[in-house]
DNA sequence: CGAGCGGTTGAGGCATGTCAAGAGTTGTGG
DNA sequence: CCACAACTCTTGACATGCCTCAACCGCTCG
């Protein structure tokens, strides 16, 4: 692990509380690993031995069933990912991939364990983060089951430029196949719904978002702070389960 | 609150593990309240003051958006729900109702998280109820978007029958119009989907659910431990948000 | 250059929602 | 005790949202 690192890592809410010297210990049993492109790192159902941290590059979190899959989430720098399962030394739900060359800092999920026993105020800091998580996944699960695509969609496109500063134009962070499947529906049905959307206020040319009518956009999306965030934490990447960025 | 109530809460295992004095004071600074039928003693979007315990009869967690609702969850007694809000001393992303005469106990947000911090026992059990809930939304996000309504349909019917000791017949736990709401469909669905799968392997008498053919229903629902369990937690009631039962 | 991939578009089909009506049950008030 | 209202559940007819399959375009990269 590189020494630059250590301070980005320390920013991260989970570890910005707890003692100097336990996050040293856990840093020291902690080891970084570079993966190429579109490696399967992590396979649903494994032993989760260790919690992740990106570093660079990005990781798709997805799930399998019956040779299907889908996109849970897009993991970006600076976060980590898979704690809770971590924590109750149990199988991953979810399998990760890269989506460009990636750099992850490996923490073992028994100094883990033991570490949130011994320093209290890393023990508060897992709470807020799982406590976090389990919301960020609670809004998703509602807005899967009390919008239809196109609401989604409307609603993702708004969000994103939010995050964005609130631009009228920005850029997609990933590609439209993956985002569909984020979103529960086929890319050939994402595709045909950006086009109807251009009557509705926004207008795609490839992978740049042009909003051209907010007030109509956000008609359609109705944006709710109990759905589409702000998030509770400020910080977005501590989130194990941040929404797609 | 009756004396005879608090070892059933202090068996749960978010008590289990803290010190006496601990669970005396914040029991201290509890109180008991019941509900009559049908009484929404939860608006999303308040202010989590509250971790609600349920000691008798029924809730169920909903969702709002639009004019539209849908089924998140019911919590039986034991149990505790609420959890995640109180913590991040966020508004409340979920509605809550009772679906029969219901007993709660209604322990104060605020020493909630103050006792947290003051017992490290109690932190550790927090935790392990967080992470257990966190991977019950998870395994209920994957059923949602990777089973369509019929397969989800049939694994709740044969995780029910498991629940129910590996049972051939049981009786559905509630109303098959709630039950459509929290498989995510509208309750004509179910209802026609209930009829098909009597060419399946189950077939249904009322509320009476009857497996004629496990086989047959089992290769229909491919139950998956990864999406439908079991639980992290032994003690499933511990479960901030559980499956429906 | 050509294979592979992401994206788009069209045609068609299936799954699911909507609307309406009726049977059965429950709960309530006269 | 009965009558009525309200509710659940079911069934049918219909509409539509979404998926599947297929073809094609443009781009990237070996």
């Amino acid at each position: 692990m590189r020494p630059e690192e250590l301070p980005e890592i320390r920013h991260l809410h989970l570890f910005r509380d707890m003692g100097q010297a336990n996050f040293e210990s856990l840093m020291a049993s902690s080891y970084a690993q570079n993966f190429p492109q579109g490696l399967e790192m992590i396979r649903q159902g494994d032993p989760a031995d260790f919690l992740h941290i990106v570093l660079e590059g990005s990781v798709e979190l997805f799930a399998q069933w019956s040779n299907r899959e889908c996109t849970m989430a897009v993991v970006r720098p600076v976060a980590t990912f898979i704690l809770a399962a971590c924590i109750r030394d149990a199988p991953y739900l979810m399998s990760a991939r890269t989506l460009e060359r990636t750099r992850i800092i490996l923490v073992p999920a028994s100094d883990l364990r033991a570490m949130f026993r011994r320093d209290s105020e890393f023990a508060v800091s897992v709470i807020n983060e799982l406590a976090a998580s389990y919301r960020s996944v609670v809004r998703n699960a509602k807005t899967l089951k009390l919008r239809n695509s196109r609401e989604r969609v409307a609603s993702y496109l708004l969000r994103q430029s939010l995050l964005a500063g609130g631009a009228a134009s920005y850029i997609l962070p990933v590609e439209k196949r993956l985002l569909a499947s984020y979103l529960g529906m086929t890319p050939e049905n994402l595709s045909r719904t950006l086009r109807t959307l251009e009557s509705d206020g926004v207008k795609l040319d490839g992978p740049r978002v042009i909003i051209t009518n907010r007030e109509k956009l956000t008609a359609l999306a109705q944006p709710d702070r109990l759905i589409d965030g702000p998030d509770d934490i400020a910080d977005a990447s501590g989130s194990a389960l941040p929404k797609i960025s």
